[in-house]
DNA sequence: ATCTAAGCGAGACGGTACGTCACGTCTTGGG
DNA sequence: CCCAAGACGTGACGTACCGTCTCGCTTAGAT
């Protein structure tokens, strides 16, 4: 027995109470956005108490964010063509395209109003943002494989590079988020400012 | 044109007013940050009725934006050395420390918070995080005089993937946003991914 | 002006408010009891927001005695016939059956639940209670005058002689509380236990 | 049946349960009177599960009640002398003292608020307040038989004229409840009202 | 020199949501 | 079969702010 893990006393949580808080909270999100989500809102449309979502988070934005992670995120298909370059660019366009939509920017500003030390934060953040970032990870460093990209690169601020550019449009939309904007960064970043 | 522009009838706003607003608002900032800011708290604060401030701005969001922006903000101080590369670090530097401040995810946040389309918002915007990305695109520009940098470049979509990471690293904290970091995205920005 | 006694400042108190609360209160009071007066219960009946109530009570204890308070009281009408005994008893009786109501052991428990020392509970003590026993003090005066009791009594014990039993019973409820009863109460206080 | 005591198998903690409960409500009385006995503080002082509380009582009140019962209730001591006039006040002044102290008002309320129908309350009355009765009873008999007071008299009520001016004075505060009241109130029950 | 409209502080209003407490019931595993 | 533990739905608590609405009082341009 070496799993057991300390089996806590008394009733456990129930499944079912917290299957109607998240999804609840996943219908007032759509309706309404981040805003529109309350305790007394989520626990009156799951037909729960608000203890019991006291019980398992600590306010109604760790609520949302729990909501969210448990949404199912159409699998992004990260492409394995010849180039590796033009699958970054592919993969670019998914996550602007994910990004761009009214998710997106309510996921992006969670995450700025979030405590930013929390766990929960910390595993949001993972979720939803530094996942498509380690899928970019995985396709440079083919690239270095392939030598489409030098070998030297610091990888980590590469990739920062890449998405970040999208986060900076995203919340300051002072240009378009689009495929035209995405296929340039990674031209750019490839070939480099250098004159001559 | 009198120039009198039909001066309204009654007893005009009060300066004193807007300023004890701004100054309370101030305050509660540095105090408890942007959750603190309720319109409660700044009229108490400021010795004030609470419909003196809704007459001026909508909500206490709004109020905080105005407050941050009659803050003094020390001048960057945008050097003009022989390499616009090298002012474009430092400039970079400067930009990352200022943000890395409480002050800086402060408005960071409250960016991401904003409705986005509202004008208050635009000019926050503007006035914090843009008018940083057109001093780079001075310095940027004066590159390319110097053929430090070659001409044929998408100025806006660099000076996104310079500010950008900046950004990107100051909400998702997975890695420091040090003048190491920013030095190298210029530095890969300049040298680019080419392999050879 | 003597009497302006210094008006406050700001809005006043809603009279249409004010006086919501207490019908609410009474109607909730006659429906379910006093365990049946909630904050909440009050605000919602009355139409009101609970920190309107609040503002003016300190919790639905207090409301509801207040509300008590303002119910019409059946004037007890106090008779003045040739002998002041016989007022007594009659004005006793009428207690007894004010108090043997529903209504009456309502009164009672509220006031052994009250803390004893707020001015409201005291207040309240005078209005339902003490205000009876000073109908009795001047029929026992008048008795004293007509020579039907004797000079010499101390009056304040004799009234919590004759008012004493009737809450004892009605609290202890271990014999009836008729006008038997309380005729009874008034004879023996008058001819006294001496044998002889 | 050799009794071993050693009997950790079976179930009979039903015992040392209840005197958990009754020692852990006790303690919770003393600390913070009537308002702060509930349910689940007992069970958490107790280290008891609430259902077994339940199993027992019906509610807060009725265990509050059952370990009032329980506490040790110095003698009162009844004195026997010539005088049983004298044997009265003595006995009167003894339960007045009981009944002033803090744990005299608690009792009070609490039979107060009680629903007086109920068999718990009931026994909590006579456990309390009629037990002394009976005691005032015994002495009031006495009295008779060595003719200080005449035959003839209600008992039942005279003792309703004894002990009610005390609970009437405890529950309404108008007058200090000391030696001296009741004294005169034997007095003057003893003396009567009549004129000559 | 009035008149009068608007702004002023204060603060109460009807609301909504907060986060907590206790209720009385139920569901676990274990003795 | 009962025990402790503790989660459950319920409902009330008392508080914080919301944005609006009177109040009586300036203030200052228009009459």
């Amino acid at each position: 027995m070496r799993e057991s893990e300390a089996r806590p006393r008394g009733r456990p949580r129930s499944v079912e109470a917290r299957t109607a808080i998240l999804r609840a909270t996943r219908e007032i999100l759509n309706e309404g956005g981040i805003t529109a989500v309350t305790m007394e809102g989520i626990a009156a449309r799951a037909g729960v108490g608000k203890p019991t979502i006291y019980r398992a988070w600590p306010n109604a934005h760790a609520v949302a964010m729990a909501a969210m992670m448990e949404t199912k995120t159409k699998a992004p298909k990260v492409s394995h063509s010849r180039s590796a370059i033009a699958d970054l660019k592919r993969q670019l366009r998914g996550v602007a395209d994910v990004f761009a939509s009214r998710m997106g920017r309510q996921v992006t500003s969670m995450i700025a109003a979030a405590s930013a030390e929390s766990e929960l934060s910390k595993v949001f953040r993972n979720h939803f943002i530094l996942a498509r970032r380690e899928e970019g990870r995985a396709i440079l460093l083919r690239a270095i494989e392939t030598k489409e990209v030098r070998r030297g690169i610091d990888v980590d601020l590469v990739l920062d590079m890449i998405y970040g550019p999208l986060f900076y449009r995203l919340l300051m939309a002072h240009a378009p988020l689009d495929g035209k904007f995405t296929d340039s960064v990674v031209e750019h970043a490839v070939k480099g400012l250098r004159a001559g």
